[in-house]
DNA sequence: TGTACATCAGTGAACGCGCGTTCACTGATGTAC
DNA sequence: TGTACATCAGTGAACGCGCGTTCACTGATGTAC
């Protein structure tokens, strides 16, 4: 807002954010490359000069909140150290934070049928907020005798499972279904049983 | 195909069809109205002989998809009665055997942004297909001590979003992402976790 | 400090396209007599 | 069995629209001297 004239300043990261913002207000679908470009106070055809299309745009936006995910999550499991299950728990509940918080980059990432192996760098962000869940899980499994321990990515993909099935069906107001319980309280919930499951935590909490 | 001629016999029905099928292979963006029509042999004008338009085709998809849910699952709890536990396991092997079979109409009622109050009949299907869902995991949880017993409708939703997660991240062809593992196997290790957690099933297998 | 100049971010007009929707129409079908 | 007629499913042309993308251009900015 401070540089006004004929040269932007930050095109760049202007169409990004309007592009996010379109996203989160109309759907994956309602996002369009000269709706962004007029948000930003630019004309269509100046999009050109950062992106190579329409497409690339969005990846773009994936990309920055892959970045954003993988780092929400390193901290939640940062601050649950050293205790592998604090560590786990932090991280599914960061999980569903980010989506609340980012919902045009979690839009972006999930649900714009855009393919995580794009661009090398969308890859390499998805694949660091990956990492990040795989290691939680997996030192939690240090705590299950060897001999009755699931494969470490099976259950990290249990987690991401639930957590965005939570998301997508209960945590957006997702038009004329209600919320029979705060999403939170269910993603809660539901690992909490989960993990007792696993014998991870006391039967009788 | 039988009869060809001006009038067609059966264009409702082979409109939906042909959205189900556009819908199934270029995602819920990828359907037209124009295209669908093309597809069943007829001009665009034909359509609106039926369809009040665009959303209202694509909402008797999502109706046809949720009669048939409802059924599907209700079919998997009777097979697995008298067992409330082997209801239950049927109906969540019988959500994704559904996304996985009818992968157009899951589509259009998850993940093509249009309400599921858009119309009374889809209404009436999804609650249907909800009830279903809903009397398994109620019997189930007759059968926890009533004072650690968490509402039914909860854990419900619980195998609701492990399965629909499942579905959306590991079940498709996913553009780049692969599954670690055979979306099926996940989604039954992952509710036998679950029930064990919930002492429901015995902790050492 | 002032001038000449290269750079390149953004303009504005234009394009071809397919979209959803409307309209007056046409002609196949089925029914009444 | 044959004819007249009402019905109404589908036609075909047209519409206005916004889309993504291209192109030659312009003019603000920053640098060299």
């Amino acid at each position: 807002m401070s540089k006004r004239g004929y040269h932007h300043g930050n095109l760049r990261q202007a169409l990004v954010e309007a592009a996010l913002g379109l996203i989160e207000s109309r759907g994956p679908a309602g996002f369009t490359l000269s709706e962004a470009a007029k948000l930003a106070g630019v004309t269509p055809a100046a999009v050109y000069r950062h992106f190579a299309g329409r497409e690339d745009l969005i990846a773009e936006a994936a990309r920055q909140g892959y970045a954003i995910f993988a780092d929400v999550m390193r901290y939640a499991y940062e601050k649950g150290q050293p205790s592998a299950l604090a560590s786990f728990e932090a991280t599914g509940r960061a999980y569903l934070a980010f989506a609340r918080q980012y919902p045009g980059h979690y839009i972006a990432m999930f649900e714009s049928g855009i393919s995580v192996n794009r661009t090398p760098e969308l890859a390499h962000e998805a694949s660091r907020a990956r990492a990040v869940i795989e290691r939680a899980a997996d030192e939690l499994s240090q705590h299950i005798p060897p001999s009755k321990r699931p494969p470490a990515a099976m259950f990290s993909a249990h987690i991401w499972a639930m957590s965005h099935g939570v998301v997508e069906l209960f945590a957006r107001n997702s038009p004329g279904t209600a919320s029979p319980f705060p999403p939170e309280d269910l993603l809660e919930s539901g690992i909490g049983i989960y993990l007792r499951g696993l014998g991870l935590i006391a039967p009788d909490d």
